[in-house]
DNA sequence: TTTTAAAATACAATCGATTGTATTTTAAAA
DNA sequence: TTTTAAAATACAATCGATTGTATTTTAAAA
């Protein structure tokens, strides 16, 4: 056996037929012969032989490959995603290169440079809560490798996003606690330079303003959103009086609220309801469920895969500022129920 | 501007100097003189040059990237593993693929030969549950690319495995409930043909010899500990007389079993107490929070990317069956600890 | 049997970077 | 000024697959 790689020169060799007819019947080219495809396939097996995409992919100038980048792949939210872009993927023959950011702003760019040097045919991306810029991605567009961003909208005006209506997410969500009754709504919202959570708050300030309900700038509380904001949030809860429920941009937080709240013996939902955001597991198992807001994962990862697919393969130059917008969906589960009476 | 990407041709040219210069200038070789260094990284960045990485791994016959299959990156556990790979091959200098099998065999084969046909330098792989064969991955041998299994033990024999002492966690797990005044404890095992699962039943059984508990095969339930199947334990459990405490060979199944026997008014820990095994992000959530067993995942990742890169390395053949065993550590939490009257 | 068009296969350049060897340049010594 | 060794740079082959064009083979028609 030889030692290293098989190539198609040593096929080409043992069967004294030339290199390129190789190539062409391994790729099943109408050029060769049924019964000389037959020989060399057998050979290929024999050998064990195995393509080296490098080479091909460097010599047509095609990787079909596609990069994924989001903050952690173990949030519930982003695992869905990627199992919609792969599904998407796998149908139109791509390989999708998963990275995940971790947040940091370096790091992500460090992603981007790898997979433009390993030359992806597009990129995927739900941009690190570091990233404020306009132009973090310039390098992609100097390459005419699309890029679309998803979950988390980039720069609007010049950029192609997907995400949902947060809007919609953070009006419905509140309208669904004022008609359970709550009449003093809290609200959890994240870092204030994020569109995406002006968005939610707005939705949250617009079903207030719709049902007639007092405005108190100090029920709105911002933060990271993080496990221990959540504990810091419920602390000023209980400072303030006649809470009856809190919206919050994400389900970390809420959950890590309820926690502390339920430890500090208030009932929930009866003196407090809760809505989260996200739909994250555990949102599903901690007691009480958390009603919270799914955000079509698996179908953001299908549609937002097919955009770049579409963008790959028109080689159209991206058309600026082209959004799509998903709906939302209120997840009703017991956090938020209270016992009207 | 030129239209496509930039190569070292582009800047040789513009620069009048050879192309193979540009390549030592840029890779920084001490062959060419700090004023030429200048002036090419100088131009470099005015073009906007990208290494097409694709070229440079089909010269050099490596490619400083390493693929990673987990059955599902969702997976608390996988995710922590990859954490710990991702940072050793930062270290390290190695770029990581990421690859979900979804348990599905099938699909791993095919992403093994997706990984190899990109000439990865190594593979680090937690086979999914429908791998039983002894020869999966001979494709990965006869190419002489390393392949390290880890978490999911295969063929111990002839690999390099990196697991954890799934007898001492069984046999750890076991005690606490015994020296927590348990005497009637049940054991959820998995599919019997698995190596692990096996170990993990040892532990419990060699527990029970240990502190002269009768053995009652009745109280060993296997099944594939999927959701579904927790609750069906459950309902065995309560035909079963006189069960004080379950050790579940994961999570899943014992949450599962304990929401379902909550439910029927059944106490816990008081009635029955559990513990779990993985440590998955919900059973510190969960109420009563769930003791259970860390995998020490980080660690994995780290020790199994090491190995790895060792082999790499070193090119020195693969030393068949090396085993890698980690400590377990048993988490106590509340679910498993019964007010001793 | 010779001619000819179609089918099959071979030739050779190419993708972009790397690298051993050859050549040129530099600068010090003769 | 010429010689010479060292430093700097250029030449050319190479990694493995692909593909437009050229050549050969095949088989039918003349």
């Amino acid at each position: 056996m030889k030692k290293g790689k098989i190539t198609i020169h040593d096929i080409s060799k043992e069967l004294g037929i030339n290199s390129s007819t190789v190539s062409r019947a391994l790729n099943n080219s109408s050029r060769v012969t049924q019964k000389t495809k037959d020989k060399i396939l057998k050979k290929a097996t024999e050998l064990g032989y195995q393509r080296n995409s490098l080479a091909s992919k460097l010599r047509t100038n095609k990787t079909n490959t596609i990069g994924v980048i989001v903050p952690r792949i173990s949030r519930q939210f982003f695992s869905s995603v990627i199992s919609g872009i792969e599904e998407t993927a796998y149908d139109a023959g791509y390989e999708v290169i998963i990275c995940q950011s971790l947040d940091n702003l370096e790091r992500e760019q460090k992603l981007i440079e790898t997979l433009l040097s390993n030359r992806v045919d597009g990129i995927l991306i739900s941009v690190s809560t570091q990233t404020l810029g306009k132009d973090d991605f310039n390098n992609c567009k100097q390459n005419e490798t699309p890029i679309i961003f998803f979950d988390r909208p980039y720069n609007i005006e010049e950029n192609t996003n997907v995400i949902i209506d947060d809007f919609k997410a953070g009006f419905e969500a509140t309208e669904h606690l004022i008609l359970n009754g709550c009449k003093n709504i809290v609200h959890f919202s994240g870092p204030q330079h994020s569109e995406l959570y002006k968005r939610r708050k707005n939705g949250y300030l617009a079903a207030l303003k719709k049902y007639n309900l007092t405005i108190d700038f100090n029920y709105i509380i911002a933060s990271n959103l993080m496990k221990s904001d959540g504990i810091e949030n419920a602390k000023k809860i209980l400072d303030l009086s006649k809470v009856d429920a809190v919206f919050s941009a994400n389900d970390v937080a809420a959950i890590s609220a309820m926690i502390y709240l339920k430890d500090k013996g208030v009932k929930i939902p009866d003196e407090i309801a809760f809505v989260g955001f996200s739909n994250e597991q555990i949102s599903a198992v901690i007691e009480p469920s958390l009603s919270t807001i799914s955000q079509s994962d698996f179908k953001m990862g299908t549609v937002a895969a097919t955009l770049l697919f579409k963008q790959i393969e028109q080689k159209t130059t991206i058309k600026e500022g082209y959004t799509k917008i998903l709906e939302p969906k209120l997840i009703i589960r017991n956090s938020s129920q209270k016992i009207i009476l």
